[in-house]
DNA sequence: CCTACCGATCGGTAGG
DNA sequence: CCTACCGATCGGTAGG
């Protein structure tokens, strides 16, 4: 997966392992994101590289000046999505008390997820056109994002937040329950938060998500689980 | 979304408004389960009616015996799909216990997708796929579908064994738990009724679905969420 | 239900 | 980053 260098530079002898240049690196984030757009309305296999390219303003040829297959640049909206979503969910790691980070990290699934569907939208439902090249660096990165929740969940029932349930069927579960909005979320009715809160108070009884200051929970109650095993 | 008639009377007259033979419903059947699995493997887009045709030892050509395009074989999919599952859930409908009925309509949309992803796939992952033309058709048993979900919930909350939360976002969430599977159930190694208990108990505490008998329930604890207004 | 075929699209390459 | 182009695939039709 190593990138074309675009050099510019004038210097004597083999300008090898010349880093890329701005440019480059601009032009390559455009390209992603546009083709993220692409595959989201129209799927992988019918978003065509020239789709991509008008889009841009360029002739499809030259976008193999920045990928060399289109399963690559599919792959390269993967990484993006997945590399993302791994940034963010690392900064729960932090949190110590156990009901606070599970908490935190719904909240940020559900809220992601409706806020942006793009990404996650070519993530989930392009997931079997990846290449076969690329599944292997992919599912990694998602192992280890899963991990992240069956950690959380882990320690949510030790503490006796959640009931005993096996934590990677709890994490599956919960992650379920919060990506699953790209699929029915309505930015123009729904309010992000407001279902974060809902998945909370189902998976935590009420308080679990730090609401911002002034939202009002609605007469939803506490509820408390009980101290388990 | 009318069916053309395979007529082998020899009535004299016009011979209209003949129910389809026998011979050619079965083979409808065979088609549509033959695409469900071309486009579960596939995609809409990459899986062809060659595919298709070869799989049934056909030529391509007389798929158009049977639909108009590949558009409305996909929609059948779609309708067998939807259908079936309107049919299972409806029968959770006489259940009169809030709690009962909503852990069974919980483990019915868990174990029905972890036992056979395939339609679900298709219909999941191919929607922004279907042909404007079906979308309507489709999306009115989808809200069926939706709605007993929702009334299910908001029994519950009534009967305080939910938190007070919004029906609509409410089952969204539990279909987004229990329909999830699909993604990352592995049947080789999974249970799909253990997974479908992990869901009851994050959902509604301990005991809340009708194991089969013998199988102990591991030590998770009995939850009870409180009475809500 | 078949053979034969068409028009269109698409990923990718040559060569600059 | 472009023009020009190729080979392959595919949905659909004609005509039987």
């Amino acid at each position: 997966m190593s990138e074309r260098g675009h050099t510019s530079g004038r210097r004597p002898g083999r300008p090898r392992n010349t880093e890329p240049s701005p440019e480059y690196v601009a032009r390559m984030n455009q390209i992603v994101e546009t083709a993220a757009k692409v595959f989201q309305a129209k799927g992988y296999d019918a978003g065509s590289l020239d789709d991509v390219a008008v889009a841009l303003d360029l002739r499809k040829a030259s976008l193999y000046y920045y990928v060399r297959s289109k399963a690559e640049l599919l792959y390269r909206v993967f990484d993006r999505a997945i590399t993302t979503a791994l940034d963010n969910v690392q900064c729960c790691q932090e949190i110590d008390d156990p009901r606070e980070r599970l908490a935190a990290l719904i909240r940020l699934q559900a809220v992601s997820v409706a806020l942006s569907p793009g990404y996650f939208t070519v993530f989930f439902d392009q997931r079997p056109r990846l290449s076969p090249d690329y599944e292997a660096d992919i599912r990694s990165k998602e192992r280890r994002y899963l991990r992240v929740f069956a950690e959380a969940v882990d320690a949510a029932v030790a503490a006796g937040v959640l009931p005993a349930v096996d934590p990677r069927f709890g994490a599956q579960a919960i992650l379920g329950m919060t990506s699953w909005v790209y699929k029915w979320f309505d930015g123009e009715r729904d309010d992000p938060e407001a279902f974060a809160r809902t998945c909370a108070e189902l998976l935590l009884g009420g308080g679990g998500v730090a609401a911002p200051a002034g939202v009002a929970s609605s007469g939803s109650p506490a509820r408390k689980a009980p101290a388990s095993a």
